[in-house]
DNA sequence: GCCGCTGGCTACCGCTCGGTAACCAAGACG
DNA sequence: CGTCTTGGTTACCGAGCGGTAGCCAGCGGC
């Protein structure tokens, strides 16, 4: 990681960007334009020529960060199981006081909002490509396993735990499973499929454990 | 393998192998093998000579009975949807006269020993690689969203329609949201996400529109 | 039994891909 | 200021891809 704890830093202003600064912005763009491409084309789709061509490089410099495509998408999956579903719709969910059908119809507008966004069309796409990936690569595949598991124990978090049949994470289980199957099934067809379901779906299924 | 076709099984009441029929055999060999080898290795990840030499024969084969490569996978594609999902779990959800929640339970089971099956678990990584091809391809597309949509109406046509607020075809999009959202997950992580969930899901999903 | 049609094979093309090695310019440092 | 380090470029390789053209063998009609 660090190698140099010493840390002069930054003597006065700043030195224009630092050597490992710089390494570091060329890093994220790689990430971002694989992100982009990867995500419209599919990961096979696009090569690693035009990744680093529309991050403003050559493939050298994917070399000179990444040990190679596969690295490439390792990293990748990484930020992105880190940036990604901060909270999302949870959140709204979560916020008592109000009638349970009503916060439920909020986060299916919020859920249906977001899915009506191209940047979010096309980040649902490179989800299901890193899925695919992660059920043919072992090591991908736990990362993404606990990206997973993450986000289904926030879910269970906010439920109210009781003398149910059904427990907290198997609830937010199905949660998620509506949360992702709704979408493969509203992006392909948005006119049969309305992603306003979602709100319904969540009260079904969190409803009778929601505090 | 066999590799002899030949079949001397039937001493004469056949000179079959019609010309016509045999082109029709490579044919369907031919989408076996296609279907098997992008089943495990993804659709850009199967070359065309490798499953042309797994089905027995050349990539001279498949330009004889397709056009190119996308027009072997959209005749996959029209096999695969007519073939799949005859009926499914949904016929053990019909079966009136018992409690919904056994039913539930039942279909929850053979869900579950569906997924455990090494053949399902493929087809199920063929089914997300279709998707993305059909987000991706216009023509393909739609023929997958009306494949879900057939889907749908059988689901829902096992349904009670009554004064609710949900409609009958709106709590079958929510079902298939569980059945391949928690395909989806349990596929990726089988100790975390137990298949068995379809069942209670489907409970509170379909549970009070059950006939 | 003979010949024409055709399904499939072989060889080949052009291109693109992931990956490597030599090289270079600019920042870091004494 | 000179030297060392390093992030990035260039040029290149070998392999594999989808697709094409020509050829050949065996079926089908006569």
């Amino acid at each position: 990681m660090i190698s140099d704890p010493q840390e002069r830093a930054v003597p006065e202003a700043m030195k224009r960007t630092t050597r490992q600064e710089k390494r570091a912005q060329t890093r994220e763009a790689l990430l971002d334009a694989a992100e982009r491409l990867w995500a419209k084309h599919g990961i096979r789709g696009a090569s690693l020529d035009e990744i680093a061509a529309s991050a403003g490089m050559t493939k050298g410099a994917v070399y000179s960060n990444f040990a190679g495509k596969t690295d490439l998408i390792l990293a990748l999956l990484d930020r992105y199981t880190q940036v990604e579903f901060g909270q999302r719709t949870s959140s709204a969910l979560r916020d008592q006081g109000r009638p349970r059908a009503d916060r439920c119809a909020d986060a299916g507008r919020h859920y249906a909002s977001r899915l009506s966004a191209e940047e979010t069309r096309m980040k649902a796409l490179l989800l299901m490509e890193l899925w695919l990936f992660g059920m043919r690569d072992f090591s991908a595949g736990w990362r993404i396993a606990d990206w997973y598991q993450s986000h289904r124990e926030g879910l269970a978090a906010g439920l109210r735990t009781g003398g149910d049949d059904l427990s907290a994470e198997d609830r937010a289980s199905l949660a998620m499973a509506i949360e992702f199957g709704l979408a493969l099934q509203h992006l392909l067809d948005p006119d049969r499929v309305p992603a306003e379901l979602y709100g319904p779906g969540m009260n079904l299924v969190l409803g009778p454990a929601m505090p």
